[in-house]
DNA sequence: GGTTAATATTGACGCTGTCAAGATATGTGA
DNA sequence: TCACATATCTTGACAGCGTCAATATTAACC
């Protein structure tokens, strides 16, 4: 049978999902992302998803393990590039950032959104995923710190919030489109890296 | 009739609904508030709401509005104390910015969150409330640079994003409870007082 | 006092997430 | 090969949501 729609047992029902859903977070936002489309989407009956999530929750964790995943990729791959000043690592780092969160509002909204953090609970593996992601941010600016990158005096941790904080402000910024547009990106990453960097 | 619960025409329906709606809010959040929950609180039937506010929408832009004009007021409170200097205004008015925040998460996010602003879309009264309050920073941004405080090099509306992105990240989090929590808020604001002002 | 406008009500519709019970296919061991 | 257990999927149902239409009640005005 090459005809999906006749079988009963789909055969990669999980994978589909997420794909799916994927698909529509990034057309039509989280509160565009109802279980029963996405099922209608998939071509499967109305609760056969919670054969494979628990609930929409754990759905909507999946996805932004994910993309805590892709990030932390992308970000390694910069952070690596041993040919650049740390400075030009950190100006790309910043551009990479905002460039991500502009690139997938929607996205960057789940993994970073009170839909998840404040309405609903992070699965544990969600969990696993971000927070490290912070901690690795911790280690990068306390080897800015180092190289005199940043200011030594400032204590780590607080630094970190406040520089990562500025990144998500931002980012937010663009994607609620509140005072300020995708056009302002470039300029706006060199003034948050001339305030955090001494130059 | 003194019984309220009796009389068909409530008497005060428009600012009785702002009002369970503001505390409705503080209590359980923005998904926590719905309309029909909202007008058995006042003691009216579920559509009464709909001849005081065209839908949903209009009564949280009304909150919000509220949220805009209460905060601006504060934030003017601040700047005209003429008996600090420069920097240490600049210091109420961050310590005031992000206590407010964390004082009234909710209605934070419903005055910056998606909510409104990407959902659904904000009233014409309620951009006017918005704007001007973000141009009034920039205002200040300008005679900060000329006062030396900032540097004058960096473009002012920049600079300003930028600024006020880094104010509204660590809002959120702090509201959203992600990589930071209450009790970092007097040195956070400092590590930000620091790295923007020249010192 | 009678008419008009403002205000509130009940009924209905389609949407949502999710639970319970039942149907169907797959895999395993005898 | 057959029976049985398990994984997977379906239909039915329920309560909650925002909101429109039609209707009822009261207040305001000439």
């Amino acid at each position: 049978m090459t005809l999906q729609k006749a079988r009963y047992h789909h055969g990669d029902l999980h994978q589909s999902l997420l794909n799916a859903a994927r698909e529509m977070l990034r057309e039509q936002g989280i509160e565009g992302l109802s279980l029963r489309k996405l099922a209608d989407r998939v071509g499967v009956s109305r609760t056969a998803p919670y054969h494979h999530f628990k609930d929409k929750n754990a759905l909507l964790c999946a996805i932004a393990e994910d993309g805590f995943r892709y990030w932390h990729a992308m970000a390694k791959e910069i952070l690596d590039q041993s040919a650049l000043s740390a400075r030009q690592k950190y100006a790309k780092f910043i551009r990479a950032y905002i460039g991500y969160a502009a690139d997938n509002p929607e996205l960057y909204d789940l993994m970073f959104g009170r839909t998840i953090w404040k309405q609903a609970s992070p699965t544990q593996a969600l969990k696993d995923e971000a927070y490290p992601s912070f901690q690795f941010q911790v280690e990068m600016t306390r080897e800015w710190q180092k190289q005199g990158l940043m200011p030594a005096e400032e204590d780590t941790l607080r630094l970190t919030q406040v520089t990562w904080g500025t990144l998500h402000g931002i980012a937010r910024l663009l994607i609620d489109g509140i005072y300020a547009d995708s056009s302002h990106i470039d300029e706006m990453c060199e003034t948050a890296l001339n305030l955090f960097t001494t130059h």
